[in-house]
This record gives structure tokens, sequence and C-alpha cells, in this order.
DNA sequence: ACCTGAACACCGTTCAAGT
DNA sequence: ACCTGAACACCGTTCAAGT
């Protein structure tokens, strides 16, 4: 049933998921889903967790290196995951009683924070950030361009562009900052972003650490 | 209009926000609503824009002091907000054609970063990367208890209370992290967790920019 | 130009009934 | 123990009709 409802999930997206197409997929009725699941959350919940085994499996050999770099190796790969499939991000660890293998995840991540000098609660502290960071950014990213801008169809390279054409419509001396950055926006590359925040989030945690 | 939705969405959360009780509220009918906007995602685009009013007005008068620090500000006050509204965390900066004040609070964290040594590309990135975590840590924050827990309604507490007795009963040689972290997760301020992490990631900054 | 509200299409969830 | 599918309650959105 996970492995359905991940492939519905694939091929037609979150809004693509219903009980009736995930009914019709298993060759049963609507009804016998919550015979499994409770809810359509948890659903999600464990499909997600699912998923994740392929991002356990990933970085099962990580561990040998520099615990921050280490630490680097396995949100670089959490993000990918997500962006890969972007309703992981609002289902990955929201409820480790049924999400065995976020909890391994999050546990692995933890063991690279162990090898480094800190408190308890600085390392509690130091992988939540990194957690939330990575799931944060990479939601941000999976989302679909608003529907609402100007009229008809637009795809996310329009959205973008009419928001870099807007930035270079304010007034240069109100909004120095967005003027600067236009051009970057205009370049940018989601993972290169994602990167560069990762590093000096990595950068703090590593000067806390003693260097 | 935009008044009303944030108080119906502050009075019964997103789940109450619906527009017929919408249109109730406004002794109206259900479809006058969208002579003024073309779908619920932009109701609340712009709803959260309206909102976002305080947020801005809160940090107006930020930006005389060490430029990391005015960042911090900032990023508190949006933080705050969020766990506040936390509906604001999925469509902030979702779409600022329609957000004028996200796009004016994204130019007042860009102007502290501004008073940085930096290229850039690296203020985009540092700029992008404490709104990313802002957010994304807020906005997890924010989410409600999974419902599928055991029987019967279950609050926050008693989740949090399931999850830590989850971490204790796992094999402590397989699972030293969490076995670690269990006291401080169950004693954890959410705020607290937020603040140390903003706090890694802009001691990278800081480095970044030369110390 | 702005509003009305019935109607439509589509959901998650329940439950009496089956095997 | 496990499944069925009609029925229910509740959505966002549309649209012909009004003023």
């Amino acid at each position: 049933m996970l492995t359905e409802t991940v492939a519905l999930l694939d091929e037609h997206g979150e809004a693509g998921l219903n009980f009736r197409a995930l009914a019709g997929r298993l060759g049963g009725g609507v009804g016998s889903i919550y015979w499994y699941v409770s809810s359509k959350d948890e659903l999600l919940d464990r499909a997600s967790d699912h998923v994740l085994a392929d991002v356990l499996a990933a970085v099962a050999e990580v561990g040998g290196g520099d615990p921050v770099d280490d630490l680097r190796t396995i949100a670089v790969t959490l993000f990918d995951a997500i962006v890969d499939r972007p309703w992981l991000g609002a289902y990955f660890m929201r409820n480790t009683l049924v999400q065995p293998n976020a909890l391994r995840l999050f546990e692995t991540l933890g063991q690279q924070a162990l090898r480094l000098d800190l408190t308890a609660r600085q390392r509690f502290h130091a992988v939540s950030a990194v957690v939330g960071f990575v799931v944060g950014t990479a939601a941000d990213l999976g989302q679909e361009p608003p529907a609402e801008v100007l009229s008809g169809e637009v795809d996310r390279d329009e959205y973008l562009a009419a928001t870099v054409e807007q930035w270079r419509q304010l007034d240069a001396e109100a909004f120095p900052y967005l003027h600067e950055i236009a051009d970057e926006f205009e370049a940018h590359d989601d993972t290169d972003q994602f990167r560069a925040g990762l590093d000096l989030l990595l950068a703090g945690l590593r000067l806390q650490a003693g260097g």
C-alpha cells in the first residue's frame, strides 16, 4: 500500500493522491484503506518514512571522516530527497512513533555530533538546527508556483522572471538590497543556495565545537 | 476582508477558514469573495502580508547597531509572529507580487547584510538562509500534533511525552544520541532551540564577513 | 461594477453490511 | 479478521442571474 501511495505521489503530486485513486490502484474499496491506516495524515507519515529508507541506505557508510563534513553529507542527501519529493518536507519526523526511519536518520546525524566537543544541549540544538534548515529550505523550494500571478497559467520560470522584474522596478534608493541581488536571484541555483546556507550553519557549529 | 480573514484564522485556526464562514462574517454571498481574490491561496497570500505590517512596524527602528545583531533581532521578531500564527509560515514570501510587506521585510534584512563585508552573492545566500531557517523552524513548531497517536485525542504535551518515552525504550548501544538528548528534549523550550540554531547560523555569517 | 447563492466537482471519513 | 461501497459532511470554485 505504501509503495502504491508513493507511486501515486510521484506521478501526480500531492494533489493527485486521494483515497479513491489509491483504492482503485489497489483493486479494492475506499473503506479498506482505513483498516491499515487511521487517516490520510497517517498514510503520509508512513509513506514518507517508507521513502526515507533510501536516504538511510545512502548514508549508511557515513561516519568515518570529519564530523562536520559527515553532518553535511547527510544533510545534503536528505535535502535532495525532499527536493525530489516535496511532500516529504511536511511529513518528515512529524510523528516518529510511526516513523522509525526518520528516527534512525536523526540518530545518525546525532552520532556525528557526538564526535564533537559539545554539551548535550548544544548537540541537541545543533542537530535540530540542521534538520530545521534542511527541511525548511527544501520545502520552500518545492512549493508550487502561485497560480494567481497575472492571468492564465504561469510556470515557475515565468514567476521568477516576473519577480526579478518587480525588484528592478522598485525605487533604488529605498530598496538598495533588492537591486543589488536581482542579478544573483536571476542566475541562482537552488542547490547552491542551500549549500551556502548550510555551510554558514556548519561553520558556526565548528566554531562552537572549538574549531 | 483581510481583517476578517485574519480574525477567523486567529479564532479557529487554518482549518476554520472557509469561504462560507468568511462570507457569513462579511454578510455576503460566497461568490462575492471571488471578485476581490482569485483563489483561497491568494486570499492567504494577501492575509499573511496584511499581518506582516505589524512585524514591519516592530522592526522599523532596527538598523543602528551591529549588523549581525540587527539581523538577529529581525529574525526573532519574524519567528515570534509565525509561532503566533502558524499559517504565516506557509504563505510568507510565497508570492511577493501581491506581498509588498514581505518584500520590505526581505529588504530590511538585506540592508543589515549590506553593512557586512560580503559579496553580493554571499549576501543573497546569507539573507535567504536566515529566512529559510526562521520560516522552516517556526513552521515545524507550529504543527498540529499528529492525531493518529494511540487512540482518542492527544494533545501536544502527551505526544511529546510519548516521544521521549519511545526514545528511552530504544537500545542504548544502537541509539546513543537519542538517549543522550532525551532529557534535553523533555525540558526543551522551542524558542531557546530556535535562538541557538539562529546563533550558529549568524556565527558562521560573522566569520564569513571577517569577524 | 459588484454581488448572489444554487449547483458542481471532488474530497476524507464513516458505517452497516458482507465474507 | 478483513473488505465493500454507498452515504455523509464539507470543501473550493463556477456561473447564470441579478442590481
